[in-house]
DNA sequence: TATATGCGCAACTAATTGGTTTCACAAATT
DNA sequence: AATTTGTGAAACCAATTAGTTGCGCATATA
């Protein structure tokens, strides 16, 4: 089984747990009243995002906390990075149509 | 079924389809020959693509000729923008630290 | 005109997914 | 001591996935 951080952000109720916790410690029980989900439905998806490594959980008595590592979140933002690139080039590249059209009109 | 960027990029072969396309327009052959997949794996693999709306393609001739629509991929950027605020706040709570560790030096 | 090439697509397969129902167990409450 | 509550996990299910093989069709080449 692939278990990475993108395959545990592909399922639209899993992102949504993501942002939950991201922000402070929930119980399954909590997440699952959260939205329109069972709470065996929320714990599975926990299993698979602990087994993708991107939670924490800690345990206070019979109720377990979990929380987002968002450290790890900025994986996906390094695979963008070969987006921003070309994002940055093309935006040169409009900068030098700009300077192109500035200069043109100058030189009349 | 499930048709957005998310989905996309789930998938390793489809994340490396997406890298290779991002920089210059290939035909499904050409792209099959760049890893080892068959042409019509990375051709069932484009269409999810297409049906996600994140390539543009172009006929010519006999051969079609697939680019990624980058501008799609800011989408996954915008849903980072959530972490990248906790990501500064945790950067400004340590700035905060360091500027009290300062002002506690300088009161000695 | 006959053959080779590039492609999409349908049919099939094994594996995985996302959910449910049911259970067991530990911790809290009565 | 009995009951309720919070949880993980197993068994099951329908749907989806990622791949293969085989086909048909249009375009290029001989």
């Amino acid at each position: 089984m692939r278990r990475d951080i993108f395959q545990a952000i592909a399922d639209p109720t899993r992102r949504a747990i993501i942002t939950i916790i991201a922000l402070q410690a929930m119980t399954p029980n909590a997440i699952a009243e959260n939205f329109n989900t069972s709470r065996q439905a929320v714990s599975k998806h926990l299993r698979i995002l602990t087994e993708c490594d991107i939670v924490k959980q800690e345990q206070q008595g019979r109720e377990i906390y979990y929380t987002l590592d968002i450290e790890k979140m900025k994986e996906i933002d390094i695979w963008l990075d070969q987006f921003r690139q070309i994002w940055e080039t093309r935006f040169n590249q409009l900068d030098d149509v700009l300077s192109k059209l500035k200069n043109e009109k100058n030189e009349k």
